[in-house]
Order: structure tokens, then sequence, then C-alpha cells
DNA sequence: GTTTCTGCAAAGGTTTTGCAACAAA
DNA sequence: TTTGTTGCAAAACCTTTGCAGAAAC
């Protein structure tokens, strides 16, 4: 079995450590868990997925710890909810290592893609500066049907 | 009091009843009186404002009538669920007269307001087929903060 | 008349909270 | 020690569903 924090990026917990401490709370085992849970993989996740996943490292964890621990990783920006549209919050580790993706969903697989587009992001910036603010965040999902689901039946890129 | 669809766009109804008859269901009452209500504003609702609103033009709706009907109008395409970045689902019952749009979030003051911009819309088409998809549809938030709020303290421009 | 719809109340699913025992600083 | 944390169970929320009577076609 390996150690709660084994793989994951050392950076992610001293930033959450940091964080943390700014609050004057404490770094627990028991968060340290479910940070190594959140960041042991790079997909998203909901927040029943990412209990199972914490119970796999430590199976007495609860899910009142699960709630409270995920609300300190989203308040320190280390894990962002993202809507996919699903009827669930979805959880993406992902923005530590790529601070501006968006999102594509497959129509056709459900297959979520994450891409970054560095024209969009400033198109974007420029419309809200036209409105008067200044953007802060910006959330992008587009839904889509892969063309080559279209003309063949089959999915490869999505699921590439 | 006023008649369940007086003020509303006839044109609303008319297609909310082809829907409704499309899928072999009935045009009743009770789903104009919810129709009437969605679309006699035109700011975002929760599923609870909602009801009250549906409960001022007949108070016995009940909420599982609501909600059997807010899955029909988001099914119709009607009524776009859209995601605020609060703890609620939101409806926006504009997409009808602005098919385009998208919003931002005044971090100052809350308020939302809605911006359409085709170089956007094309760009995003553009980054769509670029990852070999075709776009069917695709939702903007983007979080700001009022410029005039940061120098002057007051937000006049989001409240306009 | 047949099928769908409505309102009620109950159930389902997700997230939060009060509390007593426990752990970190 | 002091204060924050944990797990449990209960509660709070939002949404869905089974059912019997009512309404649409």
């Amino acid at each position: 079995m390996k150690t709660p924090a084994s793989d994951i990026d050392p950076a992610i917990l001293d930033r959450f450590e940091a964080f943390i401490k700014e609050k004057g709370l404490r770094r627990t085992g028991q968060r340290d868990v479910i940070v190594a849970a959140a960041f042991g993989t790079d997909s998203h996740f909901t927040a029943e997925e990412l209990w199972d996943m914490a119970r796999k490292i430590a199976p007495s964890t609860s899910r009142a710890t699960l709630y409270r621990t995920l609300s300190l990783l989203t308040e320190s920006g280390l894990l962002q909810e993202i809507d996919l549209g699903r009827d669930q919050k979805y959880y993406d580790p992902n923005f530590v290592d790529h601070p501006n993706h968006n999102h594509l969903i497959c129509l056709d697989c459900g297959k979520v893609i994450e891409f970054a587009d560095e024209h969009m992001a400033v198109l974007e910036d420029c419309v809200t500066r036209r409105l008067g603010f200044s953007s802060v965040h910006k959330e992008i999902r587009i839904e889509a049907r892969c063309q080559e689901f279209q003309s063949t039946g089959k999915c490869k890129k999505a699921k590439a």
C-alpha cells in the first residue's frame, strides 16, 4: 500500500499547508490523506468519488471530513469546482498545472477534454474590460459532437 | 389579478405547445401557469423562485408539478439551466430572444450581466473544430470586479 | 372512456452540523 | 493544556416518485 502522500507533487502539500496555517488551522493526517487522494489522479471527480479514493488510503475517512476538507481545497484554489453539465458537482485537480484550461464534453461518449487557448483568454479579457470589469475567473464549457463519430460511428479522438 | 398567459410572448406558448404535442403530452392549465411564470420575468431564477412566481398566479401549484414542468421547459430548449457559480441551479428565460449570450457576474455586488460577442462565438467554434468536434452548446461564465467599484467603492455600472 | 396530469406525502440523494472523543500545537 | 479536528448520526436541502383523484383528449 502506498504512503498517503507518495506520488503527488510535494509543492501541493506545501501550498495546502501554507493555506491551512494562514487560516490558523492545523495540518492533520486526515487532511493529507484527502489531498493525496484528490491529487493522486488527473481526472475529474465528484465528492463521493473522492471519498472512495480517500478511503482506499485511509478506510476510516468520514464523509463529514471529506466535505470539510473539500471546502478548504476549493477555497485555497488548489482544487476547482467545475460544471460538466451533469447532475453533480465535479472537482478538477488540474488547475495547479494548467491554470487557464477549459472543458469540452463529447456528447457522443461523455469524455471530457481539457484545452487552453490563449486567443480565447485574451478575447475574454477584452470583452470583460469593455463591459467595465476586470476578470477574476472564467469558466467555459463546450458541449460538442465528435466529427469522427458522426461519420464512422466511432469516437477515437474523444477516447484518445 | 392577471390572466396566466397575459404578458408573455404568445410565440413561447406556441413553441411549448408544439413541443408538448410532439411528445404525445397534453397542454394543461397548470403548465401554462408555469410557462407564464417563467417567461413573465427576464431575470434568472431558481426552481424555488419559479415556484413562488407560479403560486402568485395559481396558489395551488405544487412543487412536484413545478419540477416536472421545469424539465419539459429545459428539454424543449425554451429555458436554459445556467451555472452562476452559486450553490443552486439557475434558469434563464432569455435564450429565446438572445440565443448566444453569456454571463458575467460582478463579484462586488452579485449582479449578473448578459453579453453576446460574435468574435467569441467564432473563436469558440474554431477551437472546437480544431479539436475534431462540432460545437452543439457552450456556456461561458466570467466572474469579475467592477472597475468603478475598485476606485470609488460604488458599483453603478453593475446596477445599471 | 382512456390516458395523462396534479397534488400530496414519502423517499432519495447530497451536503451540513451538533456533539463527544481525540489529536495537534 | 488549549484549541482545532474527527467520526458518527441526525438534520437540512433540493429533487424525484408512488399513488389516488382530477382533468385532458
